[in-house]
RNA sequence: CGCGGGAUGGAGCAGUUCGGUAGCUCGUCGGGCUCAUAACCCGAAGGUCGUGUGGUUCAAAUCCCACUCCCGCAACCA
């Protein structure tokens, strides 16, 4: 019986803005799906939407739509987006699909009848007009964090997932597994960060949110994020309806891909649900890197680079073709780590690698059988020379890459299979074949060169099938061979495949080369363009801001009157402890004395703030930073840099005196 | 001392587990070749491997100690 290969995509929240993250990590796992395919393995990959929650619920009634309206043509989008870069999903799963909805149920039900979940009361801070429970830590200046009004503090009656007695678990899975959670630093992450200080239960269930999974014992209450959103990967396979054949084949997944941000509920929720569920866990977890827009740093200097980056992905697939997409992105990421997006980046990658040592290495050798041969392909002959050194290579590949790919190293496999083009090249150079051409006697040992190119060059053709979709079929067309036969490995293993006589076609240019100055103009252009065109819609060119800084409505002079302003004397200043922005600052305010905590840190030394005076708000009501009582806020200013200033009375006035 | 990761020629990275000629890709410069998409092949320049003329050692990018700076996560910019 073959062997089953499960993978699966985090599933993508539809925000509108899809972008090149996305593909990364959605390419990634097409490669391996393709790659085990080809391993002659049994694959189902998945991916998907997530649908639900309360920022759809909000943004479709801002546009005045129902939620699955507002929706609808996004995923569309994305379906197209992977149509265009040849993703070749088993599964499409949307969480609003009917037979998700039902098993999400059926699941929650499970969980609830097994004594997993139990009622309580979650109390948190609720912002009436957003109808959202927010988290002390979430909240923003004491006020909800999207909106910025006030909230209250309210209890909710929710559903709740003994996650706290898993977290031993937990522990003992990775200790077991040490493959489990890859790469391996993230596991200390999770267990230094997060297990070991224990895990709190998990609240499942909202009634404040409607666009969602209901809970059918109780029916105010949706199914939150977790379970509707992380069980996609066992209902996709029909896990809790009636015909579970997928599941009871597939499951365990081998492989869920995600992106370092989510790890978190990949590796500590998600196998918590499915012990508490009873069932089996996924064989792996991997948390990649990111890919970075322009850089690291979104500093002054970076933004005009940033924003003239060409990110959209069906644009680029539209420029420059898919393959090259898929390439670059899985070899430019080093194999666990971010990796940088750059235009200039994508372009050297696609000339150096495709189109220089690629694509004119099938030139060169079709042109050669063709003008030597007629087209026809030579005998193999004796072999001579650095013959041998060219021949282990390929047939050292399917090895190489086999390695590389069991590490999920993706980059690594492409560079080994881009080893062997290369040694193809340099065998060209070794064996000289022009010269050959021009003595009659060298014909067999000419033959026996180009044979050997010819080679080669199908293995590599075949190996870089799961990674690049359009471009192998290309070139193994030209030495007659359809791609679509070529649907595994087993033939690439072998060197004398080829049967000497096939007819050989001059290959067109698989990936022509691209004039880097010119194309990164005229992407230039094309950013301008990007720009001005929304500026002229009115809205704000998108531009990366370290701070954000909203207009506040009109308010009148009595809500102005509402604030106590006053010089303050600072008499000592020191920093506090555990923290990075904040200092601890003694004021005098005539003869009164109080704490404030500020974050201003990063901006004045404590000993530099002792003795200056300074503006400050009296009557704020006093709140804890890192334990201490503040009472009372500095005023600062503080441009798009995150540099600050304190304000300062012009002329020196006494402390404790009021502002107006 | 919150947790974790990182600092290696102009750029991006490997090497650090289990010390022993510092390697790869791009870029630069020189040469070769003319089958090929001005592509290919060869060679060169360029690094005191973050700092401490710190410790261990015959030997440190690698082990130990201290420090600095960056990036994530967590957390409190009243």
């Amino acid at each position: 019986m073959k062997e089953k290969y499960y993978i699966t995509t985090p599933i993508y929240y539809p925000s509108g803005n899809w972008h090149i993250g996305h593909c990364y990590t959605t390419v990634v796992c097409d490669a391996f799906a393709r790659y085990h395919k080809m391993l002659g393995e049994d694959v189902f990959f998945l991916t998907g939407t997530d649908e639900h929650g309360q920022k759809i619920e909000k943004k479709a009634a801002e546009a005045g739509v129902t939620p699955k309206a507002f929706i609808d043509p996004l995923v569309a989008e994305l379906k197209e987006i992977w149509k265009a870069l040849d993703i070749n999903y088993s599964k499409f799963i949307r969480t609003t699909d009917e037979e998700h909805v039902k098993a999400v149920q059926h699941i929650f039900k499970q969980l609830y009848d097994k004594g997993e979940i139990y009622k309580a009361e979650y109390s948190g801070w609720y912002c009436t007009p957003c109808e959202s429970f927010w988290t002390e830590a979430q909240l923003k200046d004491g006020k909800c964090p999207d909106c910025g009004r006030e909230v209250t503090l309210e209890k909710e009656e929710s559903y709740f997932f003994r996650l706290s007695k898993y977290a031993d678990k937990i522990i003992k899975l990775y200790e077991d597994n040490p493959e489990f959670l890859q790469p391996k630093s993230r596991m200390n992450e999770m267990v230094n960060n997060f297990l070991k200080p224990g895990l709190q239960d998990l609240c499942v269930s909202r009634t404040s949110i409607k666009w969602g999974v209901p809970v059918t014992f109780d029916e105010k209450h949706t199914v939150y994020v977790w379970v509707d959103a992380l069980s996609n990967y066992i209902t996709a396979l029909g896990y809790g309806s009636k015909d579970d054949r997928l599941y009871q084949k597939y499951w365990p997944a081998d492989l869920h891909m995600t992106g370092k941000e989510i790890i978190r509920f990949h590796a500590i929720i998600w196998p918590a649900i499915l012990m508490a569920l009873g069932l089996p866990l996924p064989k792996q977890v991997y948390g990649h890197g990111w890919l970075l827009i322009g850089g690291d740093k979104l500093s002054k200097s970076k933004q005009d680079k940033v924003k003239a980056e060409l990110t959209d992905p069906k644009q680029l697939v539209a420029r420059y073709g898919s393959d090259a997409l898929r390439y670059f992105l899985l070899r430019e990421i080093p194999f666990g780590s971010d990796g940088v997006y750059t235009n200039e980046s994508l372009l050297t990658r696609i000339n150096a690698d495709l189109a220089n040592d690629l694509g004119n290495l099938v030139s060169r050798t079709t042109a050669m059988i063709n003008q030597y041969f007629g087209g026809v392909l030579p005998a193999a002959g004796e072999r001579e020379g650095t013959d041998g050194e060219l021949i282990a290579a390929a047939k050292a590949l399917g090895g190489n890459v086999k390695k590389a790919m069991d590490a999920l190293d993706a980059p690594l496999a492409l560079a080994e299979i881009f080893r062997l083009i290369q040694r193809a090249n340099k065998y060209i150079d070794e064996t000289t074949p022009w010269i050959l051409a021009k003595d009659e006697s060298k014909k067999a040992r000419l033959g026996a060169v180009l044979y050997n190119l010819a080679e080669s060059i199908r293995i590599a053709a075949i190996y870089l099938k799961p990674y690049i979709t359009a471009a192998p079929d290309k070139i193994l067309d030209c030495f007659g061979i359809d791609g679509k036969t070529a649907e595994d490995f087993s033939s690439a293993n072998e060197f004398g495949v080829l049967k000497a006589g096939c007819a050989v076609k001059k290959a067109p240019p698989i990936f022509p080369r691209i004039d880097v100055k010119k194309e990164l103009a005229e992407l230039e252009a094309l950013a301008a363009k990007r720009e001005n065109k929304s500026a002229a819609e009115g809205k704000p060119a998108e531009r990366p801001a370290v701070h954000e800084h909203t207009e506040k409505e009109q308010i009148s002079i009595d809500d102005f009157g509402k604030v106590q302003l006053k010089v303050a004397l600072v008499t000592a200043c020191e920093k506090v402890e555990k923290s990075k922005k904040l200092l601890r600052l003694s004021v005098k305010l005539g003869k009164e004395t109080r704490t404030v905590v500020s974050g201003i840190a990063h901006a004045y030394a404590p000993e530099e703030m002792i003795g200056k005076k300074v503006v400050m708000v009296t009557n704020l009501k006093p709140a804890k930073l890192c334990g201490i009582v503040s009472e009372g806020m500095i005023l600062c200013a503080e441009n798009d840099r995150g540099e600050l200033s304190l304000l300062a009375p012009e002329r020196d006035m006494e402390d404790g005196c009021e502002i107006f």
